[in-house]
DNA sequence: ATCGACCTTCCAGCAACTGGAAGGTCAAGC
DNA sequence: GCTTGACCTTCCAGTTGCTGGAAGGTCGAT
């Protein structure tokens, strides 16, 4: 099948999947005229790589677990390594952002937002607390 | 004072001072070496960069929120509607990573770790749900 | 005079795409 | 058989926010 079906099954744009071939994460047959002509394996781990992107997985790790996925001797141990890190990330981006939102709503409250010249918010940016 | 010393007083990376230079967010003096020279106004400015940066603004927002800090005439509701679409932002980063976190932790439960080639992570990241 | 620490510019690269230009191919309709 | 439009191809450039490194100038102390 073509690239544009291809994308559509997979719920990637035309240009990831291009940009995946580039880097490397995919190897698509190629027809006489010169189309990309995707296998449904090939959509299959389109869709594994749109999946575990989306579940925030860099592309690095991505490529990992393709290779885990593909390799049949695989632990899932190591599968469970990657996957544990990556749940250490996210609560780490999640203490950051709730703590980010404290100090933001703090602002955000104290200035009264009129057109008066002085801020609350501006002034704890310059300031410094 | 020299680049030096204005990126230990804002905490910035001389490298990052020179980029916000060449990104038009600062135009510090120049001496007869060449070499930048940094006013006190300067530092507090790149201090006001550091701290929005660090609170999550992109820089073209700091560059709206240094103008209003600048601008005397300025309306503070102006800074407040910035703040808070930024709020709703980073609710919505939150929210997200929170949904990311669940799925994950589910996974990371199902699979038992060891070393059989059967892992419910891939399975999951391969199959859809 | 020389050393090391500083400063300068410029060029390249990171992630992970996205957009656009210029051109080839294909299927349908007339 | 020709045109039209939708698809496909490659390649180059840009995005965001820096960061690293090379090559060279300057400064202060010894």
């Amino acid at each position: 099948m073509n690239i544009g079906e291809a994308s559509e099954r997979s719920g990637l744009p035309s240009k990831t999947i291009r940009y995946y071939e580039d880097i490397g994460l995919i190897r698509p047959e190629r027809g006489g005229n010169g189309y990309r002509d995707y296998a449904a394996s090939d959509v299959h781990k389109l869709r594994f790589l749109q999946r575990s992107r989306g579940l925030g997985f860099s592309v690095d790790e991505c490529r990992q677990l393709l290779a885990l996925y593909e390799d049949k001797a695989r632990a899932s141990a190591d599968v469970k390594d990657i996957a544990e890190s990556k749940l250490g990330e996210i609560d780490r981006k999640i203490r950051e952002l709730t703590e980010l939102r404290r100090t933001l709503e703090h602002l955000v409250h104290a200035c009264h937002g009129n057109d008066r010249p002085d801020c609350p918010i501006l002034e704890e940016l310059s300031d410094g607390r």
